[in-house]
DNA sequence: TATAAAATGATAGTAATACTATTATATTTG
DNA sequence: CAAATATAATAGTATTACTATCATTTTATA
């Protein structure tokens, strides 16, 4: 899939950013060693002038990117949704077959994240995690319905949308495919860090299990013949 | 249900505080105002001394029952799945057909919380919002493998097993009753979320229809009849 | 190439947070 | 009534999450 996404740009909101951080070095510098610091202490722990430190810049220069650690929070986890999001349409555009795409839809959301040499600055592997362990920090807060309406969440309910679709496309008599949609979306992650950190809690052990699940789950909700 | 749980004590792991709270009247007052705080401000924006100040009394002296506000949280949630828990057995206990068992079981989890009389200084309602808000943070963080050694969830992954228990009665064939189970746990809480904040992201507008989703979803995954 | 403009860096400062320690004062208990 | 315990008051520390100002470097352009 690579190969056809050079020179690709992922849009994210630009409420999120003071500055463009695609548009320079530092800014650049700032997104890669931002995501690594993250993914290393967890966003808690994570500080601008820790980043700074890091990369020999200075506190000051990181605050003329982003406006504090929150909003960088949802320019890399919107980042990620639109790599995600672009990988979805990809793959899954030139289906016919509504069951068949709906399955691959769910491979994509559920399959091992790799690098894509396609954006240098960014390790997609490390995004990822992040995106597990701190994406529902972004919007389990006091301010969601603001920031809902300024749209930092788009390109997630976008992709939920989209997911939606491909539901009601094979089934439109089933009342619940937004549900489902949000439940498979906010799910696999879910599962993903059960699978880390309370293995007793869940039955998949990998990322095939974990899609063999989620198959099961929205096939057998569609009423749809589940193929072994 | 309430007249059943007089001289009921729900039990939370000791290491979640230093000196139990009900154990005084100050440790009572704690609680109370803690959850009113948290459910008013946001955990993020809660600290101690506001605490303090809103119950006339001072920070340090609530150090001494808590050791900071994320254990404050643990024993909260702790309490509240303790909570659920109790009536999840009360109500599922006696049921002797497995699958009106689960159905009554996921109508326990996805039902409107109401206030419980048996426990004066506890507003059962405000803590299930905190708990919708807030229960993901006391996990998603880089002490979690530690917390959980130290079993500050016990009471949360016991309910799982309960519901994973009550779905393999049922369907013993069904290989991911454990990952059903916490997609259940789980979901319920953020579709709950998303009614409130992204109802363009579910089809529940309510606790009966989302109580329907979940109910649709676990029995047609365990290949049950779905009656209306 | 000189010069202005823009970007970055360095330093300092503020209010709040998340505590800890100490001492004083109530309150309870034996 | 004394001793023990609980609570309150005060102060102090390191860190966080910024903001403001000014200096320096880099880049663009005339």
């Amino acid at each position: 899939m690579k190969y056809l996404i050079k020179n690709v740009k992922i849009a994210v909101n630009e409420k999120t950013y003071v500055k463009d951080p695609e548009s320079s070095e530092l800014g650049k510098r700032i997104v890669k060693h931002g995501i690594s610091l993250i993914s290393e202490m967890g966003f808690e722990s994570f500080t601008f002038r820790k980043l700074g430190a890091r990369i020999g810049s200075n506190e000051s220069s990181i605050y003329r990117y982003f406006e504090n650690k929150h909003k960088f929070l949802i320019y890399l986890t919107s980042w990620y949704w639109g790599w995600k999001e672009y990988q979805l349409v990809l793959t899954t555009n030139s289906i016919q077959d509504g069951a068949v795409k709906l399955e691959r839809a769910l491979e994509v959301l559920t399959e091992p994240v790799e690098e894509d040499s396609a954006f240098s600055h960014i390790d997609e592997v490390a995004l990822y995690q992040i995106v597990i362990n701190e994406y529902s920090k972004s919007f389990l807060t006091k301010e969601v319905d603001r920031e809902n309406k300024e749209g930092y969440f788009e390109i997630y309910k976008r992709m939920v949308g989209r997911l939606g679709e491909m539901i009601r496309a094979v089934q439109p008599g089933y009342p619940f495919a937004g549900s489902l949609a949000s439940t498979v979306m906010e799910g696999s992650l879910h599962q993903h860090f059960l699978m880390e950190h309370f293995p007793s809690l869940t039955n998949c052990t990998d990322d095939r299990s974990l899609f063999d699940y989620f198959r099961h789950l929205v096939f057998s909700s569609l009423n749809l013949e589940t193929h072994g």
